[in-house]
DNA sequence: CTTGTTTTATGATTTAAGTCATAAAATGAA
DNA sequence: TTCATTTTATGACTTAAATCATAAAACAAG
């Protein structure tokens, strides 16, 4: 996260996205560095059958969409306002002065690369396991350290339906269901009229 | 990548590793920046009943095990030399110290990141579709892009092993051996007396 | 308040990849 | 050169998750 001051001092723009806008498309060429001020973003893929993959879901002071700006490659993936968002958009190449005039910027995007590639990693690692309660709660523990789920007396409560975390893991609802309900009777998750908490 | 003089002008000391060696383990805390300088280096995972997952192949020039040095977390994988291999290592303080001093390292470092970033992208959705034809070519596609698989009259030669290609995709080998025969009846690879071109 | 859509839910069935067994080539080490 | 190990290969069988069908509850929009 860069301040929304530095951001705004080098021309950045602030933009309005619909719920269900589309931020950029895949295969089409970055030309801003986006930041996220309010709302939800969720960057997918859709493969020849229209099955969803959800890569990540991005909250409120989070950029997204950086690797392919950096390399000059095509976003391999979209990017969609899960609800009414707020968004700066710096253009490349003042983005690229900004960085190059203020140096401890750089550190945080290296953090925040990071950070997104470790998580990859060990969500990588986990679904190729295969096993679906595996999966299912390595994404929500990830979930609780990394996104903004609230702790109530009950524990954290998932605010992921169903079906993302199946998008973000790699399986189908249906499964999903089934999963959480095991991971309920192993006592690992308790379901609280339909919500998951941990 | 970062030229070696200004590594070593920092302190950075060359080590040798024999094949098989252990560079560093999983779940340990990240000391050093690593940088090939030859041979090959593996980072893998082993889940709970003894199956590989390869996070990816490392070779010369390239560095590996940034994030959780940058991140002050522990190693989510293990990294492995694959053959008999040199990598100059550099302690931390000091590599922060390079960064500070070196600015245009700094966008090196990032570009690095966000093409790893890009490939688990690409490769998590691929490997979530299920479908292992398009699973063993896009990391095919992908070492061609960024290996160095070396083109011959036939093709490229992949040098992947097929339990390799199914370490690297989630696959068992019997799949991996099936579904290059498979591609193969296509017409998308060739297998000449049992290696792999594209 | 009604209606359409999304989310959660469950049972039955299918299927593709995993598992198991076994072996021949290829490779590498002694 | 021989022997052990790794890699590639194939067939038979099993299984876990996907698929299909169907529905109730919850939620959102008009």
């Amino acid at each position: 996260m860069i301040a929304a001051e530095l951001l705004e001092k080098y021309g950045a723009v602030k933009k309005f996205f619909s719920k269900n806008d589309i931020v950029f498309e895949e295969r089409s060429l970055p030309a801003y560095y986006y930041q996220i001020i309010s709302g939800e973003i969720k960057m997918s893929n859709y493969n020849d059958d229209g099955r969803e993959f959800i890569q990540g879901i991005f909250y409120k002071e989070q950029s997204f969409g950086e690797p392919p700006l950096f390399l000059n490659q095509n976003y391999p993936a979209n990017a969609i306002a899960v609800e009414d968002s707020e968004i700066l958009l710096l253009p490349k190449n003042s983005f690229m002065k900004l960085l190059e005039e203020n140096a401890a910027v750089s550190l945080k995007i290296i953090q925040n690369l990071a950070q997104r590639l470790y998580y990859k990693s060990v969500m990588a690692a986990e679904m190729s396991t295969q096993e679906p309660e595996h999966r299912v709660l390595k994404l929500i523990d990830h979930g609780i350290a990394y996104f903004n789920f609230k702790k109530d007396e009950n524990g954290y409560l998932i605010t992921f339906t169903r079906q993302q975390i199946g998008d973000l893991t790699g399986l189908r609802v249906e499964t999903v269901i089934r999963t959480i309900k095991a991971l309920e009777k192993k006592g690992i998750l308790k379901i609280i009229n339909r919500k998951v908490y941990r």
